[in-house]
Formats: C-alpha cells, sequence, structure tokens
RNA sequence: CGGGGCGUGGCUCAGCCUGGUAGAGCACCUGGUUCGGGACCAGGGGGUCGGAGGUUCAAAUCCUCUCGCCCCGACCA
C-alpha cells in the first residue's frame, strides 16, 4: 500500500452544514462524509478508530469472562410488546412490516432479545452468573439528529448484559461492569467523570453514566469538590431554609389582571418568586395532576417521572380549565377537587405564600401548605449551581458534560415481563436479576473525549492510536515538497510520489497548517506544537518532523507525539 | 412538532432584490518548468442552478407546492 493511494479525502474548507468543531474536524481529516441526517460513513481513518476501539472493548470484556454474541439488528414486535415498550419507545423506534404484513423494528437497545435467550436457556442458579456482550449497530430515530456525531441514528454500541440469581450478585456484577469501564475509557485515553444518573426507560434501581465534560455535551452534570457527581436530572441539593412571616389565618384574594407569570406578580404584588408556588398541570395517562414547586425553582421532569414511575405530559393550555377552573397563569392549589397533588419539598412548612386562585385574574395571597391544601411531597426540582452539597455542604457546580456510557440495575423488569426465571438453591423458581453496560463505541473516539473537553490538542491514549501511521518520513507530493531527491529514488513523477505507506509523508501541508490544520498528517504538529484549535483528535496520523528542519518530535511518555524542546 | 436559515461544478461562495451570455477561488485532467514545508506557466474537462408546476417572448432570478440539509426550541437510552 502506497502513500498516494490511501484513501484520506482532506478538505481544505468546511462544508457549510458543519459547525460544531468535532464534526467539522472530522470532516475536513477524511475521517467520514454523511450519508443523510444523523447517518454518517466512516471512511478509512474512522474505521480504524472504531476498530481500535472495539479492540479495547473486547479485550476488556473477554478479560473479564463476559462472552460475545451477535443479535439481530432486525426484531419481531412481539419481544417488545411483551416488555412494554413496544408503545414505550415512542417514535424514536425505526418501524417495519415485512412483506407478511407483521410488525418489526430495528433495534434501539437488546434487553429483549437477550432476555429472550436467557428465558429459554437458564434454568439454574447453577449456570450464573452470565454476563453477555455484543458490539453492534443500533438505530434510534431521533427526533433532532445534530452535531455531526453527537447525535445520530444509527450508531455502533457494546452492549452486556448481567444476569445473576439474586441482588447480591447484580451488585457485583455492576461493580464489576463499572471498574471494567473505568479501564476502558482509560486505555481510549478519555478524561471522564462518572455520576449518578436516572434509569429513564430503561428502569431499573441504579445506574451510573460515565461523562467527558464539554461544552459540546447535552447533559448537565453536577459536581461538588467532596466527589458527589450526579446527572442534574438527578442531582440532590441541600437549600437554605427560608423564614417566611406570619399571615393571615385563611388564604386572601387578590386581583390580578393580567397577570400570568412569576415574574408577572413579583412585580406587580412585590413578592419575591421564592415566597410564590408555582403550579403546574401534567398528565399522567389520563389522569390530571397538580405539580407545585417554589416560583424561583424548575420541574425536573425525569424526578417527576421517577416518582410516577412512567412519563407524565404538560396539559395542553385547552385542557387546563376544565381541570382547574382557570387558565395557565391564574393556577393554584387551594381548594381544587380531584386532583393529585405532588410538591417539592421546599414547600414544606412555609406559610403565608402566593399562588393562583383557580380564577383568572385573581391570586391567593397568605396561602400555607399543610392548612390550605394538603400535597404528597417529593424531590421534585431541578438543582441550581451553588446550592449546598448534600453531603458535604459546599457549593456545587454545573458543567454540561457528552454521555459515552451508561450502566443501569435493571433488577427483575425484563425477566418478569418476560419470564426469565431460574431455579435458587432452594429450588424456588426466582426471576433472574439483571443489568445492562452500554458503551458508545463512536463516543468513545470523539475528539472532546480525548481532549477532556477541549478540542484542540488532542491526546488519545495509546491504544486508540492508529498503528499504521508512526514513523517520520519526509517528502511527498507535488510542488515544493519531497523533492527531487526522493522522486529519483522512487521514480515517481511529479505529483504522485510513492511511499511506502509505512512511511508515510509528513508535511505535504504543513508550512500552512497553523491555518489549516486539519490536513493529514499536519494536524499533529500543529496540535501538539500551538494551542489553537486544531487536530482531529480521533486518532489523527501521527507523524514526526526530522530535526534537520529545526523542529523535534518524539513520542511521548503516554504514546502520542510530543514536542522536543529546540 | 414549532421557529429560523440554506440548497448554483468536488469544496467555499458570488449572481437573485431590478428576469435576457452561469461566474470566481480552491480542487481535478494534460503538457512543460520547478520542487526539502500548500510551486509556476500554458491548455482543458466538469453545473438539468435540489425537484415539480406556474407567470413570461424569455426564469438561477418572480409566484405556488414539494424534497433535502443545518441551527434554536420541544423531545431524548
Amino acid at each position: 500500500m502506497r502513500w498516494s493511494q490511501i484513501f484520506i479525502p482532506t478538505l481544505r474548507e468546511a462544508p457549510a452544514e458543519a459547525e460544531v468543531p468535532s464534526h467539522i474536524l472530522l470532516l475536513r481529516g477524511g475521517y467520514v462524509r454523511q450519508l443523510a441526517s444523523g447517518i454518517y460513513s466512516y471512511l478509512p481513518l474512522a474505521q480504524r478508530v472504531v476498530l481500535k476501539i472495539t479492540r479495547i472493548i473486547r479485550d476488556e470484556l473477554d478479560r473479564m469472562g463476559a462472552q460475545e454474541f451477535a443479535l439481530p439488528a432486525l426484531h419481531p414486535a412481539e419481544i417488545w410488546q411483551e416488555s412494554g415498550r413496544w408503545e414505550g419507545m415512542g417514535p424514536n423506534m425505526f418501524r417495519l412490516k415485512d412483506r407478511s404484513d407483521r410488525d418489526m423494528c430495528l433495534g434501539m437497545t437488546h434487553e429483549e432479545v437477550f432476555a429472550s435467550i436467557a428465558r429459554n436457556e437458564l434454568r439454574s442458579y447453577r449456570q450464573l452468573p452470565q454476563i453477555w456482550y455484543q458490539i453492534q449497530t443500533k438505530f434510534r430515530d431521533e427526533p433532532r439528529p445534530k452535531s455531526g456525531l453527537l447525535r445520530v441514528r444509527q450508531f455502533t454500541m457494546k452492549d452486556s448484559y448481567s444476569f445473576d440469581v439474586d441482588w447480591e450478585g447484580l451488585d457485583r456484577s455492576y461493580r464489576k461492569h463499572y471498574d471494567l469501564y473505568c479501564r476502558i475509557y482509560d486505555r481510549c485515553g478519555l478524561r471522564y467523570r462518572v455520576v449518578e444518573a436516572s434509569s429513564g426507560m430503561m428502569g431499573g434501581s441504579q445506574s451510573h453514566e460515565f461523562m467527558v465534560l464539554t461544552d459540546a455535551g447535552e447533559d448537565m452534570v453536577v459536581h461538588c469538590a467532596c466527589g458527589y457527581a450526579a446527572n442534574l436530572e438527578k442531582a440532590t441539593a441541600e437549600l437554605e431554609p427560608l423564614q417566611d412571616e406570619a399571615g393571615p389565618d385563611t388564604p386572601q384574594p387578590v386581583p390580578t389582571p393580567g397577570q400570568k407569570t412569576i415574574d408577572d406578580i413579583s412585580r406587580f404584588l412585590g413578592i419575591p418568586a421564592s415566597r410564590q408556588i408555582k403550579s403546574l398541570i401534567y398528565r399522567f395517562g389520563n389522569q390530571p395532576l397538580l405539580v407545585l414547586v417554589r416560583g424561583d425553582h424548575q420541574l425536573n421532569e425525569a424526578k417527576l417521572h421517577a416518582v410516577l414511575g412512567g412519563e407524565a405530559h404538560p396539559a395542553l393550555p385547552e385542557e387546563i380549565p376544565a381541570v382547574a377552573g382557570a387558565d395557565a397563569g391564574s393556577l393554584g392549589p387551594v381548594e381544587v377537587a380531584g386532583l393529585r397533588i405532588l410538591s417539592d419539598h421546599a414547600l414544606h412548612g412555609r406559610r403565608n405564600l402566593t399562588c393562583g386562585a383557580n380564577r383568572n385574574d385573581f391570586h391567593l395571597s397568605g396561602v400555607t401548605p399543610g392548612r390550605d391544601y394538603q400535597a404528597e411531597y417529593f424531590d421534585l426540582r431541578v438543582v441550581q449551581a451553588g446550592e449546598a452539597c448534600a453531603r458535604c455542604r459546599s457549593p456545587l457546580s454545573i458543567h454540561k458534560a457528552l454521555e459515552v456510557g451508561h450502566i443501569f440495575k435493571l433488577g427483575t423488569k425484563y425477566s418478569e415481563s418476560m419470564g426469565a426465571t431460574v431455579l435458587n438453591s432452594q429450588g424456588r423458581e426466582v426471576p433472574v436479576v439483571m443489568g445492562s453496560y452500554g458503551i458508545g463505541v463512536e463516543s468513545a473516539g470523539r475528539p472532546e473525549g480525548a481532549s477532556g473537553g477541549q478540542v484542540q490538542g488532542c491526546r488519545p491514549g495509546r491504544d486508540s492510536l492508529p498503528d499504521q501511521f508512526r514513523e517520520p518520513q519526509a517528502g511527498h507530493g507535488k510542488g515544493g515538497m519531497g523533492g527531487t531527491s526522493y522522486r529519483k529514488d522512487h521514480g515517481s513523477r511529479s505529483g504522485q510520489a510513492e511511499l511506502p505507506c509505512a512511511k508515510p509523508a509528513f508535511g505535504r501541508r504543513l508550512s500552512d497548517s497553523r491555518i489549516e490544520p486539519v490536513n493529514i498528517p499536519a494536524c499533529r504538529a500543529e496540535a501538539f506544537g500551538h494551542g489553537a484549535v486544531t487536530g482531529v483528535g480521533w486518532m489523527t496520523p501521527v507523524v514526526s518532523m526530522p530535526a534537520r528542519y529545526g523542529y523535534s518530535w518524539e513520542r511521548g511518555r503516554d504514546s502520542i507525539w510530543t514536542r522536543l524542546p529546540e
């Protein structure tokens, strides 16, 4: 294989549709091409990355005793109907019909398929524990694919599943995966953080996400110096208790013409948002709910879903009057009939608050929870930066983050719904206790991950580097480069330098790399030599520069090329 | 799904408002010169202007519809 034959189609200018830095770099560096929205072709360079990462993953999983499967991507509807997720997944699932008009779908994940194997084949606790995995393509019809490879509709996932006879066994399998993931990401060179996560529609009792902090991420992570870290969907915090003055014995109606929002009321009545009750009507199935949070707080829908055990949605504006007697903007918990009322803890013990009167253009002041209305109390609010850590009381910080892995204790959700049981040592039939564990393979190779958040100076770990382009070599190509001597040596024509692939040319475009950094292989030099935004982090071929040109590059301790002092 | 933007050689874009010859840079091909850090000279190929319909003597340009892509939001293992 010769350098001139290697297919690495770099782009001098970024295609107009790319905006996110990592996407631009991947496109310009000749890694990927877009086929449709959220669907990408991996060119040889990207495929090389994927293979290296999957090699690491296989290596670690096999060493842990996991066994690799290859499951179908095309599924019959029945197994999804059994688990209840045929409906639950909604429009995110790619659905189709076969020629006999049977419902089919493309797999979003494989709990159902693995569970169906388990129920047919696992009979006794003596066969447990089992850890099964595969590395496979997943399909998800995302509402809005975005940001290059950040949110796609087809991607590669390593998914593994543990099967244990009891919960203690699940704890062990879960812990093994936790440690395993750390090893895998370490080898991939990611700078990540493990955070507590909510289980979402996977169900289950406990869950951690592996996150890379980056502004390109779509998740928010709350974190504290003491080590506490959680997804914002899950995070909790301590609040300063607020003191309220005593108010009237009964709520007092106040005319508030045209005042709808919390801010409106703050201005109109001079009452701070923290002394108001924010009242939201939600629909859970057919049942309407009234959800209350403090006026200056935000409802955390993930927490609401967790409390309810299912998804609730905001009521539509036209549904609200029939439920509450007034439009949104004048709602409150006092004297509502037949509504389940869920309240955030922050309203507990307060008094003399203000809320809507369930009558358009009126509010109530002097409202005291517990006296004027009864509610069920839960943690329902979104944590805000600066609030006190629940463990150590230090202020919490919030960062954007990119999820690269997620592990779940599923428990018996799937084994019960799908009838996967074994006989335990007492001879009793018990549902298998499952865990599920996923790694987004492409995510693990993204520039943000490799660089710990910044798309610049990426430093991929040894194992995710390409192994083919390592030797320094001068001379290539047409025009000003490569050099006569080289051409003579190899008898190639101008513009057609033929170099053995193992010793690729390096500096074809190096001189301009400071402004045109992405081109292979020049970007490496740029990435390590200067601070600018450059370099395709995904294992761009690494090259070194002969010292006689005034630059010296050498392989660094962590197997990247770093610049030597001049 | 709501809002916004964009579709013109491979890439980036101009042209559109005010209809009349489809352009530039880069890329590509040929020949020559040069060539140890994105060479130069000469020549050349390549575009149903996303698609359909309409208005007009005439449409890249005006109108209608439609498809695609991007961004913001909603949503999201």
